[in-house]
DNA sequence: AATGCGGGGTC
DNA sequence: GACCCAGCATT
């Protein structure tokens, strides 16, 4: 870290805090409106965050405002069904992140007073350095550095870093130390959201701003010019994964499989059942190719008709018949959901 | 330290 | 198709 400041116009303490206004001053004018900004609480922030995690400003947008509707506190989102929860996440991704919230608030609303600890915040379910930074910064103004994916690709284009990282989370835990030495003492929630607001509206991945940007004379790459070629990670390696589903349907419904054998990833979750040699299918025609990412994973589902022959073992097997009339309540992954549909339209203009 | 976990924007 | 986004939990 020590390294990493030295020979920069921001070793020097004057320039840092120069560095610091300048930032603040842009983000005071620049920011954008956002709905957990304006009149802001505790609440607003941490299902922003949690739903900010690894997912777009932009995806997040109207589900953060059906969400506090739905759910408008701590409490009522304690007392609410995890079945509500999730359909209220639904599309969204990271189901995991839905159940921790659902904790966490039971957890908030038996406490007498929220404790300002950052401590106390990383032991709850679902938050980590990143969320327990942010939400102790932005709502209690504790002197907690975050460094998400933003603040990595500023920081090492402000420095000139071009060391190779293995992956995202290992470059953020390595400059966390260098992104809490530039930060002030006030004014914390404000500096760490405008950091990340300069990675996200003007320090792009691709063509960056750098023409625009309040804080340009701070940047050794954007004054070079090469900002583009940081961060450098090393690449991944992709896998590929074939999976058969069955489309099983009667008159009235469709038959769907809840939770995925194994673990409890979509536990609560519905998607079209899995294939196995053991279970009670029979796998008739192809219908389509569908292809999704998870991770580093490249899933391609051959979707076909199908039909079950022995109809005592549902259970066995998490399948549940789904009344048509019922699908829009239940919560389907996002590309199940979609893949029913065009399944659905593919099939009727079959007849037509 | 490495892997699993969603879905979508953008080039 | 590749990369990555306001990361965390588990092993």
């Amino acid at each position: 870290m020590n390294n990493l400041l030295t020979k920069h116009i921001l070793e020097d303490l004057s320039n840092r805090e120069r560095f610091r206004q300048s930032l603040l001053e842009w983000y005071d004018e620049n920011q954008r409106e956002l709905p957990w900004r304006t009149d802001p609480s505790l609440y607003k922030t941490v299902i922003s965050e949690f739903m900010l995690q690894q997912t777009r400003v932009s995806t997040v947008l109207p589900y953060f405002q059906k969400w506090i509707i739905k759910f408008p506190d701590f409490p009522s989102l304690a007392q609410a069904k995890e079945e509500d929860i999730l359909k209220g996440w639904e599309g969204l991704g990271y189901y995991s992140r839905a159940r921790n919230l659902h904790k966490l608030s039971q957890i908030i609303s038996t406490q007498e007073s929220i404790p300002h600890d950052v401590n106390f915040w990383k032991s709850l379910p679902g938050i980590g350095p990143y969320i327990a930074a942010a939400v102790t910064s932005i709502s209690f103004n504790q002197k907690e550095a975050v460094c998400d994916g933003n603040v990595v690709r500023v920081l090492t284009r402000f420095f000139g870093n071009g060391e190779k990282f293995k992956d995202g989370a290992y470059a953020q835990k390595k400059l966390q130390p260098l992104a809490h030495v530039l930060m002030p003492d006030d004014r914390t929630g404000d500096y760490n959201q405008a950091f990340m607001e300069l990675g996200a509206t003007v320090c792009h991945r691709q063509s960056p701003l750098c023409t625009t940007c309040p804080v340009l004379k701070f940047c050794k790459c954007g004054q070079r010019g090469d900002a583009e070629n940081f961060p450098v990670m090393e690449k991944k390696k992709k896998t590929v994964q074939e999976i058969d589903r069955l489309w099983i349907k009667s008159s009235n419904a469709l038959l769907l499989q809840k939770g995925k054998m194994g673990n409890n990833r979509l536990a609560g979750i519905y998607e079209l059942p899995l294939n196995t040699k053991l279970g009670p299918y029979i796998k008739g025609k192809f219908i389509s190719l569908k292809k999704r990412t998870i991770g580093q994973v490249l899933y391609q589902e051959s979707i076909y008709w199908g039909s079950i022959s022995k109809t005592l073992e549902l259970d066995e097997y998490s399948l549940e018949w789904v009344q048509w009339k019922d699908i829009e309540e239940i919560t389907i992954s996002g590309p199940h959901r979609k893949w029913i549909k065009e399944i659905i339209q593919s099939i009727e203009s079959d007849h037509t």
